[in-house]
DNA sequence: CTTGCAGGATTGTTCAACAATCCCTACGCT
DNA sequence: AGCGTAGGGATTGTTGAACAATCCTGCAAG
């Protein structure tokens, strides 16, 4: 990139484009495409918490080496929906209250920055910035009116993804990404979807149109709330949870 | 809160600390080690940015195999201290600007919110608490004594990874961990260590006398207004930099 | 000056083997 | 019987070699 000029932007954002393109066509392959595989079996609740997965059965199912496999298993390390024992395997983590409470610490701290954040800088936003945000909550009530509560889970979770993402930080989307991967974790444990999402329906499309309305910091303070509900919410739906189903021995 | 069990503190704290040495002791072996090895090379500066590590010449210094060296590999990629570009091989990355603008982003949602959250716990908290950030004001200052820049650069990381650690919150511990590396990766670039953390010394007493003094909004206001002028700082001397040695060829 | 094509070098991936460690069971001792 | 301990089997950690795919360099042709 030697030619200098301020003419170049739009063909340098059009260079990006394509690039994202060729980056997503031929991404590292084996590994991340086993990472995805497993991350999706993990995430949808297939393989529960506490489970271990075998390094020879899996390389059967995937058909990649071991090394390659392995090189999945420390993708999904490092998002958190898998942990390492040494000598022993990896195995699908356990979270508890306090990893509840852990994640819900970040997520206040990330998220109500951002909508914080965003009075400063709102004579950039352009309005459509809100529509990813505005699909989701629309996605959201219209999974609830079909009865179909774990598609609302995941809406609620675009939902907060896109929201961070109004921020335009890269680290703060990864960090997001992983955060609520390890949330959904926490939801397979819970055996009622509905109790737990429904509340967030109206309070994301509150949220939607708080900020739409840009009155920041009344939807900064909000979100907190909201956050803090929620956090308290899972937490008690946790603990009954964890006092049904404890050790068999 | 809840939770009983005050007494029992004392004890967990303990068999902490014996499981952090053991797991120190053993831990996985030659990836890690390995990585342990690089990352101290990339974060010390003898690894520019921009600089390429070869596969066949790593393996014969750290004395692993290929499979392993690419192992620790990914351990720095997911740390933000290496790159991957497919079938170019690895590269310690070249931040730029906005890199800085998106590092001091969180920077300031995480610290920030961490001391202002210390209001709402203030009875739990102990006074030894605030020990290793004594210890790290005092060793700034002595290293600045000495004429030791880089040492004084060292011990304001240690302050801030200190100051999140009051938050007891583990993900934050590591997501600081590596945005700290990251950091230390810019200033690399910066060749006046001196003007860059000099201004830093006195901040950080200040802020650690009105922690102790539990002034804890005063204390979030103030760190908020010295990471906003960090960041400006660094933002400046990067940009000399950078019209500075760009092109060579 | 650009285009096209070898050749060499480097990375991506697999495979098979061995060493190290863990888990479990069975044995021997008190 | 109870308890510590040694052995066997399974699993993981690590290695080295091998092959395919891709990139970079230099050179020749248009």
């Amino acid at each position: 990139m030697s030619t200098g000029g301020a003419e170049e932007t739009g063909r340098q954002s059009w260079l990006r484009t394509v690039a994202a393109d060729v980056a997503r066509l031929d991404r590292s392959s084996s590994a991340e495409r086993a990472a995805d595989i497993l991350r999706r079996s993990i995430t949808e609740g297939a393989l529960p918490p506490g489970a271990q997965l075998s390094e020879v059965e899996l390389t059967e199912v995937l058909e990649v080496s071991r090394n390659t496999l392995r090189e999945a298993f420390r993708l999904l390390t490092h998002e958190g929906l898998l942990v390492y024992k040494l000598h022993r395997g990896v195995f699908v983590p356990e979270l508890d209250e306090h990893d509840v409470i852990d994640l819900y610490r970040l997520r206040r701290a990330l998220e109500v920055d951002v909508v914080r954040g965003l009075a400063d800088r709102d004579p950039e936003l352009p309005a459509d910035r809100l529509e990813p945000l505005h699909d989701d909550v629309e996605a959201a009530e219209a999974a609830a009116g079909a009865d179909r509560w774990p598609a609302v889970g995941t809406a609620n979770m675009r939902f907060h993804q896109h929201l961070i993402g109004l921020a335009d930080s890269a680290r703060m989307d990864a960090m997001t990404g992983r955060l609520l991967a390890e949330l959904r974790l926490l939801f397979h444990v819970i055996a009622t979807p509905r109790e737990l999402h429904e509340p967030y329906i109206a309070r994301n499309r509150s949220l939607f149109e708080l900020l739409e309305a840009r009155k920041y910091d009344e939807a900064a303070a909000d979100l907190h709330e909201y956050l803090i509900d929620s956090e308290r919410r899972i937490l008690t739906a946790f603990r009954d949870k964890g006092l049904q189903s404890p050790r068999t021995t």
